[in-house]
DNA sequence: GTATACCACGTACTATACTACTTGGTTTTA
DNA sequence: TAAAACCAAGTAGTATAGTACGTGGTATAC
C-alpha cells in the first residue's frame, strides 16, 4: 500500500472520516505525516490500527480500553497473560449485564403476564406496579 | 401531604433536586404552581409521578418511553393492553441485547481459553483476531 | 435581627462515541 | 483552465441522562 490521505484510510477501514480525526484528538491514533499542503498521509500501519479499533469495540471493549490494548499491543513486555486478563475482566462485565437484563426481563414477564388484555387501566397490574 | 418545596421533593422521592428541574425542562414533569416569590410548589400528586419515573427506569425504559407510560397512566382510553404491549415490546429489547452480549461472550471465551498464559504476544490469538 | 439554609435561573459540564457544518485552501478530473 | 472532489481546522451538534456552578433573591432557625 502505498501513502493515502484521510478519505482513502476511512474509505478502506470502513468508518467516518471524521471519526479519524476525531480518534487522532482524544489519541487513538497517532498524529500522522502531512504533505507541504498539510493533508494526512497514512499507510498500511494505520488501516491495520484502525481494523484493531474497530475489532475491539465489536468485542464490547470501550475507546479507553481499546487504547490500553493498543499499547499492550506494542510494549515490548507485554504477555499473552496480560491480554488474557483483559479479555477476562470484560466476560466478567459481560456477564453482569446479562444478570441484570435477565433480571429486567422476569420481572416484565411477571408484569405482562399478569395483564388482562382488554381490562381498564385501572386494574392494570403493570401500572400497580410503577406506581408503587 | 402538604404542599412542599422542589428540595424536599427531590428527598422524598430520592432523586437530585437539579433532575427534577432537567425533567421539567425535557417535559416528563409538569410545571407547578409557584409562591410569590417564584418557589416551586409540589404536592403528593407530583411525588407519585416521580415514583413511576424511578420505577420504570429500573425496568429498563428510556425517558422518553418513559414520557409515553405515563401518558398512558392518564389517558382515559387506555387499556391493559396498550401497557402490555410497551412490555412486550421492551422484553424483546432485553432478550436482542442479551443475545448480542452472549455472543461476545462467546467470542471472549474462546479467545481467553486459546492463550498459553507466559507466551509471548507475537503468538497471542487475541492480538492475532483483533488485528485481522 | 442575623446567619444559615433554601430556592431561582441559566450556563456549562460529565460520560461515551461519534457526526455535521462552515470557511477556505489544495488536488484531481474533464 | 474551470469545475468538482478532497482536505484542513474549529466549532457545534447528536444521542442519553444527568450534575455542577455562579449569582442573587427568599425562607427559616436561633
Amino acid at each position: 500500500m502505498k501513502n493515502i490521505t484521510v478519505g482513502k484510510l476511512a474509505k478502506e477501514a470502513g468508518i467516518n472520516l471524521e471519526t479519524i480525526r476525531y480518534y487522532e484528538n482524544i489519541n487513538l491514533m497517532p498524529k500522522p505525516k502531512r504533505t507541504k499542503s498539510g493533508y494526512r498521509v497514512y499507510s498500511e500501519i494505520d488501516l491495520n490500527r484502525l481494523r484493531f479499533i474497530k475489532n475491539s469495540q465489536q468485542l464490547g471493549f470501550t475507546l479507553k480500553e481499546i487504547k490500553e490494548l493498543l499499547f499492550l499491543r506494542i510494549d515490548e513486555e507485554t504477555t499473552c497473560n496480560d491480554l488474557q486478563k483483559m479479555a477476562e475482566h470484560k466476560i466478567e462485565e459481560v456477564n453482569f449485564k446479562i444478570k441484570e437484563l435477565n433480571k429486567i426481563k422476569k420481572a416484565l414477564k411477571t408484569l405482562a403476564s399478569q395483564c388482562n388484555d382488554q381490562g381498564p387501566k385501572s386494574e392494570c397490574p403493570i401500572l400497580e406496579n410503577l406506581e408503587s
